[in-house]
DNA sequence: CGGTCCTCCTGATGGC
DNA sequence: TGCCATCAGGAGGACC
């Protein structure tokens, strides 16, 4: 799944699940091992692991012995835990125990990597530092002269930001969309970033269950959880949702609500 | 540098 | 019922 909230969820399932060596392996579509041999992924997987990882959208897994395996999600992957070796979309599934666990990917743009110790820093060294670890500061300088929007789904200025964290907290804070970094004090990038680190927060409370096999959202027939995403009317207001694109995405927003920095 | 568009792939949904 | 357009949590690259 995409967002920081959903890859730590997706963390803390694998840690609760995946508590031995694999004893069966199946790579159903080789495709999405997009680094390394299908005997790499295979002799990893059947070892047990030691810990799990995670910055921003990249999970991985660390073994006692051998490379790691790293796991990204992008729009529809996620890990999904069954009691039988057939399961829709699932492009990996390994047997641990009793259960069945699954890399389910509908769209295939997420992959599975085979990474030595220098291409695990290698790969992390791309990558910005986690919201709660983010230096607002710092954060202002990377973003330029960049909108907001550009800059916070840059994963290399903070880690873990997708589209709908972007619109939920733009909202929180009565930003308007369009607005550029440059805009903000200082002041003002340390509550963005703290918004971050609450609603992902608040999505790991909310949406984790050790026993839950897999998380539904929006556009797989689930609810939709959020304030504004893809929403019809303001909960503040009650006024229309309005929605535009920014680099060609879409971005929901209240234009009563969030007027701030409105060009 | 910044913005826009396209691409990877497969589905769900809604209009006609 | 069928057909077609549009949209979907990500991200890299081409191009202006």
């Amino acid at each position: 799944m995409p967002e920081l909230g959903e890859v730590e969820i997706a963390r803390k399932h694998l840690q609760s699940w995946w508590t031995d060596a694999a004893s069966t392996f199946h790579l159903i579509d080789a495709k999405v091992l997009k680094s390394g041999e299908p005997a790499d992924l295979e002799r990893q997987i059947s070892q047990t692991p030691r810990a799990f990882k995670r910055r921003g959208k990249q999970l991985w897994v660390e073994f006692a012995d051998g490379p790691h395996l790293a796991f990204h999600f992008r729009m529809t992957g996620q890990i999904v835990r069954t009691t039988s070796p057939e399961e829709r979309f699932s492009r990996i599934a390994w047997q641990v125990g009793d259960s069945w666990l699954h890399f389910v990917d509908p769209r295939r743009f997420g992959y599975v990597e085979v990474w030595t110790d220098s291409e695990r820093d290698a790969a992390l060294a791309k990558l910005g530092p986690d919201p709660h670890a983010a230096d607002p500061k710092l954060m202002r300088e990377k973003a330029g002269a960049r909108q907001l929007k550009a800059a916070l789904l840059d994963q290399s200025v903070i880690a873990g930001v997708g589209n709908i964290a972007f619109i939920e907290v733009m909202w929180r804070l009565g930003l308007h969309p369009e607005i550029k970094g440059s805009q903000l004090s200082k002041a003002e990038w340390s509550r963005l970033i703290q918004a971050f680190v609450d609603f992902f927060d608040e999505v790991v409370e909310r949406d984790f269950s050790p026993e839950q096999g897999r998380i539904d959202y929006v556009n797989t027939g689930g609810t939709n959880p959020f304030e504004i995403y893809q929403q019809d009317q303001c909960p503040k207001c009650s006024g229309g949702i309005e929605r535009l694109v920014q680099g060609g995405r879409s971005t929901y927003f209240c234009p009563r609500c969030q007027r701030s920095g409105r060009r």
